[in-house]
DNA sequence: GCGGTAGTTATGCAAGTGTATAATTAGGCC
DNA sequence: GGCCTAATTATACACTTGCATAACTACCGC
């Protein structure tokens, strides 16, 4: 009697779309955008795959609004430990630098997926845009933390010189970034925090250790 | 009379293989490795689908030497500029980082490349390897310029110390590289270049501006 | 010129792909 | 408790994929 219909059960769709969009990110990740197959999507997500097509009009739409997840997510990451802190520009500025190259931002994971979206990204005119958005609210967060660190410590910095350093200590958090990703056993843990603060201290003349 | 059989010339295996490697680095940068199928790669090297497997026992086998022929090609672009440097140590990791942040190490092509191929990297043992390697490379490589320019203006460096240098250096490059390709209209030609020299020279704390 | 061989093309196949649509059934509502 | 509708499953289809194999032909050595 295995042919028996499969039971199951009711969800919302809020609750359904959610599902669906966490097992399309796991599939990404593992596989990239073409190997996140709709079959592989479904078992992943405990339902058949006629499901998705109710929920997202086409695998495309699907793949989009799992980026718009991502990124939103990855934001929110990486903005949130900031918020908590009540002390000092300077302060400030060191919890961005030191979370944003910590878990769970820095992750194979998410270099796996930022990889995996890539090639759509460069395609897509919708996705191109939601990751520069992403990254222009990355670079101007940074810029001005920077710029109130060096206010706080008396250093009044041009607008042309402002922008050199956040653009360079972006680049470095970045690759850090990517680095601790793509080769995560290189690092030891806290490591690629270390090297971020001494490193973005010395790009805008300002140390940020304790 | 379109159904004739299509005409041919024989060449040899080396330029063959070299053909079908080129036509797939296009393919993964456009598509991506999934997205590189074999009819494509046949159709863009201008050949029949059969003659891959000829060359190349699978697929895989073919996605692999593309990697390592990329990665090869990749790294000889960064060292050649600098083996052409007969002035100071000084001079020569200007030279490397400046090299390293234009065209054509610089290009949303590599940066599509390096996202196609990563999935497969973080799966393949071999093509694992062949990464590590290119990334230990390029890393032995700057610190010992770094090292040698240090010197040079008479500062010697601990061991551990040089190796954080080098890898802030190290991601600093990789990050303004990345946002480059990534996003090649938000930098002017030179940019990038430009703020990879003050920020290499900040950290290490040596100017490397002429 | 002229075979012979290996480089190349043509054809076929089973498995997997996204999408469309019909058939079921869970669970809220009266 | 029994409908009724929308959520979910099941099935089908045309197309693409990597791989295998048979058929052909360019070109080297004689």
């Amino acid at each position: 009697m295995s042919d028996e219909r499969r039971k199951f059960t009711r969800e919302s769709a809020q609750q359904r779309k959610r599902t669906l969009i966490e097992a399309t990110l796991e599939l990404v990740a593992e596989k990239g955008v073409q190997g996140a197959t709709v079959r592989g999507i479904a078992d992943r997500a405990q339902v058949t795959q006629g499901l998705i097509r109710h929920y997202f009009s086409s695998k495309e739409e699907l793949i989009t609004a799992a980026f718009e997840h991502h990124m939103t997510q990855m934001t929110d990451l990486t903005f949130a430990p900031v918020a908590d802190v009540k002390g000092s520009a300077r302060d400030q500025l060191r919890v961005f630098v030191q979370s944003s190259l910590m878990p769970p931002v820095v992750d194979p994971r998410s270099i796996a997926l930022w990889a995996g979206f890539l090639n759509k990204v460069q395609h897509d005119a919708q996705m191109k845009e939601t990751h520069a958005k992403t990254y222009v609210q990355f670079r101007d967060r940074l810029e001005n933390l920077i710029r109130a660190a060096l206010e706080e410590a008396g250093r009044e910095t041009e607008p042309a010189r402002l922008y050199q350093l956040a653009t360079a200590c972006n680049a470095l958090i970045d690759g850090l970034w990517m680095e601790g990703g793509a080769l995560p056993e290189a690092f030891a843990p806290g490591e690629l925090s270390q090297i971020g603060l001494t490193s973005v201290g010395a790009i805008i003349g300002l140390s940020l250790e304790p």
